[in-house]
DNA sequence: TCCTTCACGTTGCAGGTGCAACGTAACGGA
DNA sequence: TCCGTTACGTTGCACCTGCAACGTGAAGGA
């Protein structure tokens, strides 16, 4: 065999010049030829390595399911290790507002195929049966069922990541929300800092 | 002047035959030709009554805004009110799913269009308003501010919408959950029915 | 009656799309 | 040294895209 190229490395290249792409300019505006430019490559290569562009585009996914995976370090304490998981999930940094934008792309990219939406189903309610388990872990039953509440912290982060990346919310508002609806869920007492200046009537 | 048609129930039209492209095929299939198709008229008129494309897709985006307005029944009761809201924005049936895949799509689509993610922001901002000056009313305060609980309650219902359109999450789950919140935010007492089985195992 | 004006329909174009087919250089085992 | 395999690069094709340009028929005021 010649040349000995790692497979994995090259597509993951491209699934990376992808995630930019969708995350820059759309999801409708990544084409082959477009990633290709954005990798430094020719688009016969990206055809080399996926044979289409759908097993490009889920591939692409696969990557970033593995990276938020990866991300997750243990931690005894099961609210600390729940909001680290919620976290991330917004985009507070340049590099998590780069996977929002993609992630929003990709459910809207999902209603038309359907093993996008298998594969993001599957995360999802991954992550709703460790956030529910890790609740009742917790001890402390708070004034929502641990099931009821994983749901509605999976939906809450989902949603005020939309709101923070349309502009529609600051970022530490949302972090406030996000911190505010994790004691109600752990039954801690709610320490909420007094929000900076959140009107709403100045827009 | 001649054939005296009005302009607005055609481009109405139009509208909404661009939504149904948008909902069943995604946005990326959206395009002057299939809307044409859908609505049974030819391309050429579609061309004649929105100059560009990007016209047409903001005219379709002020009619479910508008509709969605339009549903909202004066109710003097607070909570009442904010559930109603915030319920036709979950996709608990055939034509507020429809609305559900358009708004996804165009929060997708909104990431490179700065003219409509301000259309979107304008609504949403509107929307957190009108919920925590509800809250306020209500009178009895809970465990939330009532900024943050506006804040929390309209991101999730976002994100219980995108879970239920994406199939992870079962209508009525949805709706439990957002009564469960609603509970907090207006600072009722709890009364969760019995989640029906929600294991997060079976699938 | 004419003739302007509106409401479309038709045609055409330059560019982009996914993908198949084919070419080729280089490495490594035989 | 030969030769098969791998890793690309190149070319081409059928199709679709938004949009401009132009054509046409009818309605209604003059």
């Amino acid at each position: 065999m010649p040349k000995l190229v790692d497979p994995h490395e090259r597509r993951t290249l491209l699934a990376d010049a992808l995630l930019r792409v969708a995350a820059e300019r759309g999801l409708m505006d990544v084409s082959l030829r477009h990633v290709a430019a954005e990798a430094g490559v020719t688009a016969g290569m990206v055809q080399h390595y996926f044979r289409t562009k759908d097993e490009m585009m889920i591939f692409a996914l696969d990557v970033v399911a593995a990276r938020v995976q990866a991300r997750l370090e243990d931690d005894p304490d099961p609210r600390r290790l729940v909001r680290s998981l919620l976290v991330q999930l917004l985009p507070l940094d340049a590099d998590r507002e780069l996977e929002g934008r993609v992630a929003v792309a990709y459910h809207a990219y999902a209603a038309t195929r359907p093993d996008v939406a298998a594969r993001l189903r599957q995360d999802t309610i991954g992550m709703r049966a460790a956030v529910a388990e890790r609740i009742r872990a917790a001890g402390h039953p708070g004034p929502l069922d641990p099931d009821v509440a994983a749901t509605g912290l999976l939906a809450l982060v989902e949603g005020l990541a939309v709101h923070v990346l349309g502009g529609h919310l600051a970022p530490d508002d949302a972090l406030a929300t996000l911190d505010a609806h994790l004691d109600l869920a752990f039954g801690t007492p709610v320490s909420t800092p007094p929000p900076a200046a959140r009107s709403g009537s100045r827009a």
